[in-house]
DNA sequence: CGCGAAATGAGCCGATCGGCTCATTTCAGG
DNA sequence: CCTGAAATGAGCCGATCGGCTCATTTCGCG
């Protein structure tokens, strides 16, 4: 449980590399590697992985398809989404497709781990904000397990499932700005849900937060 | 190990009430309590709390007397001083007492927590600042226990003891200005050591920098 | 006796944070 | 149907933080 497995796929041996390298820097376990989009369901059948990195621009049937299968074939397995492209239609494709976090390729490696620490304990998921009918129908399909996660713990903080993933966030060192990214929210939203968790625990700022989670069991540290 | 215990010294009934109710709200545990500063040894000694809070103003020998005395009878016996007066000469006679804390009676709930927190885990200790020989001396009383502390996780990255110090605070959600009054530095000195720590560990701000100690089994949250 | 590391302290400045208020939309429950 | 909670978003402003450079003192080590 404390080292995470993680299984990247890219078609870029470089980047793949150097995103391995990176993220076994940060105690990741790095289990599996692809670039083709169509091996992705059997690798990580076989690899069993805690969180998959998936990129977009791939030769097959290409990374949505890919994480929709993924999702389809293993649900429950968080996949982070890894794009050159921000525009709100890929985000939205991908998001549908099952990913639980959708971050571009210029975000740090810090940003990186902590979605994937945060993907892969159940922190980081849902359909960001969407609109209606994709929404619903998103969350009905294979987000719906985040619903009944830690509610326990949390309910006797009055914490709300979005205030539990800005702590599991937080716990990762995120700013505001990268909360907003790692959330598809603006930074003022991620603020304001900021105040209420700051209301809810009694911290005054965002490290007390995080160290008085830890010890009321609501997230963890590694 | 979870639940820290602690012993209240302090012979204002009220203010020992509610200091009580505080310190258990905040998950930490009264074994004992006394208001006699000639008791005080004793009830330590078969109370054994994890840390003790002293006032200075005491019937009897007195709070930096009785600071002394628990300080040779239990060494190791962490004491954080709770007072009302702030004037160096007051000071430096806790600390030289044995004290490994010193606070102002107006600090908050939170910061006091802080403080024993990092007193029970051995991160709070030495004489702040003195001078020359006072330091020496009461370096080699018995604070001296801090410097084998925990240092060989530490120096794989390279902290110093002084970091170490700051980390623990860090981890209990302390600000740079709490930082100054726990370790009797400046504000200035205090983000200094910060700073060292950010680039050692590789984090881009407090609250990582606390993750990042977390993983690599620098500090503990609870 | 230097030399360097550690600790202390300061000034400056832009970035970020936290508190405050306010508004909108969605959605579940009475 | 209406109320309230949750989530989203915004503006404003002071406080804090983090990066940068610089200086001083102390101390241990060759």
């Amino acid at each position: 449980m404390s080292n995470l497995t993680t299984m990247l796929v890219d078609d870029h041996t470089l980047l793949r590399e150097a995103l391995r390298r990176a993220l076994e820097s940060e105690g990741m376990k790095v289990v599996a590697e692809t670039g083709d989009s169509d091996q992705v369901a059997q690798v990580a059948e076989s690899a069993r992985p805690d969180v998959v990195v998936m990129d977009i621009a791939l030769p097959g049937q290409g990374g949505i398809a890919a994480t929709r299968q993924l999702h389809e074939r293993l649900p429950g397995l968080p996949v982070v989404v890894l794009s050159m492209f921000a525009d709100q239609a890929t985000v939205d494709a991908a998001m549908q497709a099952g990913a639980v976090g959708y971050l571009m390729k210029d975000c740090t490696t810090g940003e990186l781990v902590g979605a994937l620490r945060s993907a892969a304990s159940g922190a980081l998921a849902g359909p960001p904000r969407g609109s209606g009918k994709a929404t619903s129908k998103a969350a009905a399909t294979g987000t719906a397990w985040l619903s009944q996660s830690r509610c326990s713990a949390a309910e006797a903080h009055g914490l709300t499932r979005r205030e539990l993933q800005i702590l599991h966030l937080l716990a990762n060192g995120a700013s505001n700005d990268a909360l907003g990214r790692a959330l598809f929210i603006s930074t003022k939203t991620a603020k304001n849900h900021l105040a209420h968790i700051y209301g809810k625990l009694g911290a005054a700022n965002r490290t007390e937060a995080v160290a008085k989670a830890v010890r009321a069991g609501l997230v963890a540290i590694g």
